[in-house]
RNA sequence: GCCGGGGUGGCGGAAUUGGUAGACGCGCCAGACUCAAAAUCUGGUUGGGGCAACUCAGUGUCGGUUCGAGUCCGACCCUCGGUACCA
């Protein structure tokens, strides 16, 4: 009687063996090649879904793999434990957010080893600990010392009900997402990080990022934004020269207004002096609009009563704020010309104001201005004086050139990327550690006294961060001593801590410095795995933050991940699992009723890793058939595994001959699956590993090992490599199923298997045969057959005889080892 | 609008550089075992026609290149994701 596959049992018996022996625990070594997977760090919501398992299985596979090919694996696991979540639940359930968080910390844990995942647990780290964020602190300073950090009034939403500040995604439809009252912007002074002083780098550097995919990298691109043109001023009676920037410097004569934001200086001003500017104005402040209002959102204005004088042509041109003008982007005024832009056109159709081409088609067309802006940037420039007949870019330098020369204006090169505002003014978050004497003079907290420690036991009773109102937190002195100062009770954006944290695990235990030399034995990362959703903003923190550190001494490469896998969505019923439409499968439950292996198998089966995947409870079943079918095999033939190890040393094995058909037709099935795994495991295409070791089990599980010494000895080889493909994928039942094979040491550490190019030759080929291209007929030759053997076999055969009836054969077309075609 | 994926059986998905379309799995059908069912095993399973050998059609649509196209080129349709009054 066979043991009946009990997941359960060996699952938590190779856990054990793993934890007893610390198999996962790496240091630097460097004779080895080192190889670092990093999975991005969950957020301790409470208990693992769908997507982390995909998440970890997918870098559990890649490490397992990369290992067993020989290298220095390092995986490694944390939490990203600071954040809003954990504040409402502080609310909803009276706990304090570090006390919920640390028991979200340690079920999860227990969810992750459950699973198997090979991770050196000696590098945990958690965000939230003190040991971790001072120096977060630490470098901050670093950032201030060099000016890359500094403080600015920014806008913030705000709910007057609740007199807080909420984040982009706590608004909804305009409303607090709690209180539901209006939301209002309302300026605070912020902390900022320069993030565009590394822009261009930023970018450039994306163009080397080949091991990301292009997708990430197009957005990277877009969200930095760079584009080029030129900034030029009109003057403005009374007032400063009103600067704009365009990239259509060669349209300059085509300019019949000026628009500018309702935040500009000029139309606050206007509003001072006119009500209807004032109201107007106001109407701007109050819109939060949905992207959809937005896409259809008129576009209004009202004229200032101010003019603005051309720099070329010396006319006055009147001066207008619109509603689609950003204070944000450029200089928070344009120039308008509705000729060759569509929203100026739109605008000037509404308000009657003049639409003057400047621009004609080059290949002498006429357009209907009446109708729509003519904006494709190829043409002619026209009505343009001393600029007429140039082509765009050459008018765009011409342009550029002659107010460079009358001192009007300049090239500039704008990005549309901001610096990354890094304050919140909530309690769960890494304290900035600064402190303002009473006439609000910033002090950093020096070096020694970090870290800042964010008070733990707290009462959350309300919904404004308990520190705000704790004196004991913000009484302080400055750093001098001798007199009071406040302390700071922002908290840091929690982007901050996820934009370093890759870098900190390769230095557990630092507690001298925020990294050390081990962080360059390990970077950068040689792939990162995680969801699309970070394509931008954690990606592009992190990439700076790398730099930073760089340029920091810290770190000697210029980009942390070399290589980055986004992994596709886990949908039920053709939609993403989520909670709102109740269609989660909890991974839990999955796990107690088929074990890791099963869960973690068809994940990996089902579709490839950067697919969507379908779940689908049938075909889960379906994968623990597979490896029941996979432990019964084994067991059932423990015996003739324990006499081919007698009778075969490994070198029979490679040099085996094999005389009988049925072995030499087992090791040509086995290892020309195991070259297309290989291929598969290379290129992250685990379903199609999974199929394949589906199929090599087909075929080993028809096979007779009992017939001579070759079927034993191939058979052995076979089993071994189907054990050893499946282990990184289901490592438990790999790692049992190896010792009952009763092979040495444990298949964790085993060598990667070697494709034998001998074993795939074969005596006769197939060819397949094909008139005019479409498949008529199969014949199988000797191997050895010459060209015209094969052409008057294909020619001769009963089939395409009859295809080919009398008509004339014009050319035979000969695929080396595969097809033939006739062409007729 | 722009950018990036993706359209292949009933379903998830396979198919190096153009070379046997549908690997592998799910589901379904039939059979074996069983008093019966479940489980397990064996066989079948793109659609149409035919008792069969066989034959015709077929990878979103239309056209093109080629001896040969799911794959390459052109135009279009649908779908998913991202993003935007960025001047």
């Amino acid at each position: 009687m066979i043991d009946k596959y009990n997941p359960a049992k060996i699952e938590s018996a190779a856990q054990k063996y793993w934890d007893d022996r610390q198999s996962f625990a790496v240091s630097e070594d460097t004779d080895r090649e080192k190889y670092y997977c990093l999975s991005m760090l969950p957020y301790p919501s409470g208990k693992l879904h769908m997507g982390h398992v995909r998440n970890y299985t997918i870098g559990d596979v890649i490490s397992r793999y990369q290992r067993m090919l020989g290298k220095n694996v390092l995986q490694p696991m944390g939490w990203d434990a600071f954040g809003l979540p954990a504040e409402n639940a502080a609310i909803a359930h009276r706990t304090p957010p570090a006390k919920w968080t640390t028991a979200n910390i340690d079920y999860m844990r227990t969810q992750l080893k459950r699973l198997g995942f090979g991770y050196d647990w000696n590098r945990e780290l958690s965000t939230c600990s003190p040991e971790y964020y001072r120096w977060e602190q630490w470098f901050f300073n670093r950032l201030l010392e060099k000016n890359l950090a500094y403080k600015k009034m920014a806008v913030v939403n705000w709910d007057p009900v609740e007199q807080t500040v909420l984040a982009n995604e706590q608004v909804e439809n305009g409303r607090g997402w709690r209180s539901g009252a209006i939301v209002e912007r309302r300026e605070v002074s912020q902390w900022f990080i320069r993030i565009t002083e590394y822009a261009e780098e930023l970018l450039n550097e994306i163009d080397h990022l080949e091991g990301w995919p292009d997708a990430v990298r197009t957005m990277q691109r877009n969200w930095i934004g760079r584009s080029e043109g030129v900034e030029f001023s009109f003057r403005v009676e009374g007032e400063e020269p009103l600067e704009v920037y365009t990239t259509r410097p060669d349209t300059i004569m085509g300019i019949t207004f000026i628009s500018v934001a309702a935040e500009h200086p000029l139309a606050l001003k206007a509003a001072g002096n006119n009500p209807d500017v004032a109201a107007f104005v106001e109407s701007c402040k109050n819109v939060h609009a949905t992207e959809k209002e937005m896409e259809t959102m008129e576009k209004k204005g009202i004229p200032l009563g101010i003019t603005g004088i051309h720099p070329v042509s010396g006319e006055e041109i009147g001066i207008w704020v619109a509603n689609f003008v950003l204070m944000e982007y450029g200089t928070g005024a344009i120039m308008a010309v509705p000729a060759h832009d569509q929203r100026d056109w739109e605008f000037a159709t509404k308000h009657g104001i003049e639409i003057r081409p400047v621009i004609r088609p080059a290949d002498g067309s006429q357009h209907d201005f009446s109708q729509s802006a003519l904006t494709a940037k190829e043409g002619i420039t026209c009505n343009s004086g001393v600029f007429d007949g140039l082509g765009c870019a050459a008018a765009c330098e011409a342009v550029a050139e002659y107010l460079e020369t009358h001192g009007a204006g300049r090239k500039t090169i704008n990005y549309r990327l901001r610096d990354w505002g890094v304050s919140r003014q909530r309690y769960w978050g890494c304290p900035i550690p600064v402190v303002y004497d009473d006439a609000g003079k910033v002090f950093a907290v020096p070096d020694g006294e970090l870290p800042v420690r964010l008070p733990e036991d707290v009462e959350f009773s309300g919904v404004q961060s308990p520190i705000r109102n704790d004196p004991e937190f913000y009484r302080t002195t400055l750093p001098s001593g001798d007199r009071p100062a406040i302390r700071e009770t922002d908290t840091f954006d929690t982007f901050f801590e996820s934009s370093w944290y890759y870098a900190r695990y390769c230095c557990p235990g630092s507690d001298h410095a925020m990294l050390d030399e081990r962080a360059n034995y390990w970077l950068p990362v040689d792939q990162y795995v995680g969801g699309i959703e970070h394509a931008v903003l954690h990606l592009l923190y992190a990439r700076f933050f790398h730099k930073l550190m760089r340029d920091a001494g810290l770190v000697d490469s210029d980009e942390p991940f070399t290589n980055l896998l986004c992994q596709g969505m886990v949908l039920k019923d053709g939609s993403k699992m989520s909670k709102s439409k109740n269609n989660t499968v909890d991974p839990q439950s999955m796990i107690d009723k088929y074990g890791a292996d099963t869960v973690r198998l068809f994940m990996m089966f089902a579709s490839p890793p950067e697919q969507p995947l379908e779940w689908n409870d049938d075909a889960v079943a379906g994968s623990f058939r597979f490896l029941k079918r996979w432990w019964a095999l084994v067991h059932r033939n423990s015996e003739a595994m324990a006499t081919a190890r007698q009778l075969s040393s490994d070198q029979d094995l490679a040099a085996a001959d094999c005389a009988d058909r049925e072995a030499r037709e087992l090791r040509r099935t086995t290892h020309r699956i195991l070259e297309k795994v290989v291929r598969d495991y290379q290129r992250i295409h685990y379903n199609t590993v999974v199929a394949g070791a589906m199929e090599l089990l087909n075929s080993l599980d028809r096979f007779d090992p009992g017939k001579n010494r070759d079927c034993l000895s191939a058979f052995r080889e076979s089993m071994v490599i189907l054990n050893k493909i499946l282990a990184p994928i289901a490592p438990h039942i790999a790692h049992r199923l190896w010792h009952v094979m009763g092979e040495a040491g444990d298949v964790l550490d085993a060598d990667w298997p070697q494709v034998d190019r001998q074993a795939l030759q074969s005596d006769t080929l197939k060819w397949v045969i094909q008139v005019n291209g479409r498949l008529r007929s199969e014949i199988e030759l000797a191997a050895d057959c010459s060209e015209q053997e094969i052409r008057a076999m294909a020619v001769a055969d009963r089939r395409i005889r009859n295809f080919i009836k009398d008509a004339e054969v014009r050319k035979i077309i000969i695929v080396p080892a595969k097809l033939v075609n006739i062409v007729i």
